[in-house]
DNA sequence: GGTCAATATATGAAATTTCATGTTTATGGC
DNA sequence: GCCATAAACATGAAATTTCATATATTGACC
């Protein structure tokens, strides 16, 4: 998955280098270094990221429409729709109209869907434990509570900053 | 770019739910929140994400090897070849052979492509100011800190962290 | 100097992703 | 009820990404 992280990794994240230090880089590094080894697994298991985001998500909330489930899994809706085909096509999830509002596709798990979820999502809760112990007591130990912070900051701020809209030198 | 985060923003965060609390999950929606509109003003500038990146780290460190490129940019290698070969046709860089090791590539800047590159990282520098100001006093203010500490932490476990290499509940 | 393993990059085909747009269904006036 | 507009999904073609593998060097060793 991509070129790890570690490329810079730390030397120069003080001196006059730019990327090293900048948020939007440390937060990429971030996600893809925390993110790899259990990726790894979940590819060794016969599943695609992707296809891990939206399990994990039916394990949380079944039934839920397309469109909820893509802001749900951070996948662009189209792209989802495809995905989804493919795991109804491999057994791990159906396709309900909703009644109501005919318009929406709800996706449920299946029961082998289901239990593969489980399976991983208890994987990702031991190896978020494992990650988490390596961190304690450091500033990083708070960090999902920072990290859900800046995502709620962030989240408000879809609906206008006056005046902070324009960040150009031109 | 992917479904927008905020398809829960928040107000499951505590329940029993287990995607809005996931480090990994936390970790992916940041970086996607904090970059959007950075990235929306890339693309508006006629310039995709991965190019952006690249010019960025050609800025910090120009006649990199495509390799360490790779690393530095968090780009796949073969995939950073091909994305190479279409900012050299843009004009944007040029590529030499080493004469040490004529295995290796080196990448520079052009003229032009330096000047995209430095008006973008001063935009980059700039919206992040923006970022951090909003984000001052509160736990998220430290997130860089804690960032780079994660990713040092998880750096150095590439190598060897006896007795935690699995996490799977067979 | 020759050989074998490793490193650096390139490449091609298959698969996925993107982007724009199509279709169907709901909603809010009028 | 009709119409215009919006919302929810689907779809097709173009572009990109992935994966396995090819090619060219370099290094180490005997």
């Amino acid at each position: 998955m991509d070129g790890q992280p570690g490329g810079s990794t730390n030397e120069d994240r003080q001196g006059e280098s730019f990327v090293p230090n900048y948020l939007l880089y440390l937060l990429a590094a971030a996600s893809e270094a925390a993110s790899a080894q259990f990726h790894a697994h979940v590819r060794a298991q016969g599943v695609r990221v992707p296809e891990w985001r939206v399990l994990a998500c039916l394990a949380d909330r079944d039934g839920e429409m397309v469109t909820r489930l893509a802001g749900y899994a951070l996948i662009e809706q189209s792209r989802l729709t495809k995905i989804i085909a493919q795991m109804d096509a491999k057994g791990w999830v159906t396709r309900r109209g909703d009644s109501q509002d005919r318009r929406r596709v709800r996706v449920f798990l299946t029961e082998a869907g289901r239990a593969l979820a489980e399976r991983l999502v208890q994987d990702a809760r031991a190896h978020e434990a494992q990650l988490l112990a390596k961190l304690e007591g450091g500033d990083a130990a708070r960090i999902k509570q920072a990290l859900a912070t800046l995502i709620d900051e962030l989240g408000a701020a879809q609906h206008r900053t006056p005046g902070a809209e324009d960040f150009s030198n031109e």
